[in-house]
DNA sequence: AAGTTGGTTCTTTTATTTCAGAACCAAAAA
DNA sequence: TTTTTGGTTCTGAAATAAAAGAACCAACTT
């Protein structure tokens, strides 16, 4: 057995944390993967630890490894000399994965800018209503960057 | 035929902003309806409007139209004298959706902090990584609502 | 009383997702 | 050269989601 050991605790949070992150659509297994190494006591696992601590099949393990690389959710690093590779969780990575967000989340403000365009003249109040939250996306988009600017200031990070 | 007529680019933006949608975890026929709610001229559509003009079954528009009215994304009014319901897009209602979303959003960070705590104290670069996203956090939950007060003022809103 | 309107609910069908199992493969080891 | 390791890829099964169709129902009309 090359799984893991996992205290009753921490069992409980991967499946809590993992099914946070199902309801923001990402796959059980993918989500399991990404808490796990999250959560547990050694900062990297082998694709084969991944497999026997979670219970899943080769195919599983392997399918969700790829995509959470794909969306920069995990990495791996190699060892001379070894074939395995070590994979872990990429939260430090948190800002730059949190800005990708963002910006998907602002995908929505140029949709609705056309939207805006193209409503007929008639309905000013709605027109007004849609405008405004139009503007109120563009004022975040503008002052988020002054936030994560001050928050670095405030704690004196890199 | 009781659909209502839209130009091509109604149409074209009712697709692509309902993919949109689709993608934030909605389904398909939720994202349609509420897209062509603002996009369309019209500010309100019944049931057999909206029935129509998106060539649904009245099964899908009945659990659509239900599921909307529940994440209040949509309302309805009544006529006197008339027993069709109305429905509008709740696009006014922008801000106290967003704010439910983001307190969703926020959930995360109650459990990065159970993470934390349980975490074993010989990792310390990591836990320190987990622990500044988590004051990070906190730091846009405690911001965000600055945020909102000083959009309404730079705008003069209500 | 029979039909129409404005839906809801139940059942079935269809499509999609998610995963397991097995076959497969290249690199390294024996 | 055969076996082991560390996976990937190709079915296919099972579960789940999405929507259609039909039966149903209450309120109103005729």
């Amino acid at each position: 057995m090359h799984s893991i050991q996992l205290t009753e605790a921490q069992k409980d949070l991967i499946e809590r944390t993992g099914v946070f992150f199902e309801q923001t659509g990402m796959p059980p297994t993918e989500s399991r993967i990404m808490t796990l190494l999250i959560v547990c006591d050694e900062l990297e696992l082998t694709f084969d630890q991944l497999r026997a601590t979670l219970m899943i099949s080769k195919s599983a393990t392997s399918n969700a490894i790829n995509n959470l690389l794909m969306a920069q959710q995990i990495t791996f690093r190699t060892k001379l000399g070894d074939r395995k590779r070590y994979f872990s969780s990429n939260i430090h990575n948190w800002e730059e994965h949190m800005s990708l967000e963002m910006q998907k989340m602002f995908k929505i403000t140029n949709l609705l800018k056309e939207i805006h365009a193209q409503r007929t003249p008639e309905t000013v109040k709605f027109n007004n209503q849609l405008g405004n939250f139009i503007a109120f996306m563009e004022y975040l988009h503008s002052e988020l960057p002054r936030l994560f600017s001050q928050w670095h200031q405030q704690n004196n990070q890199i």
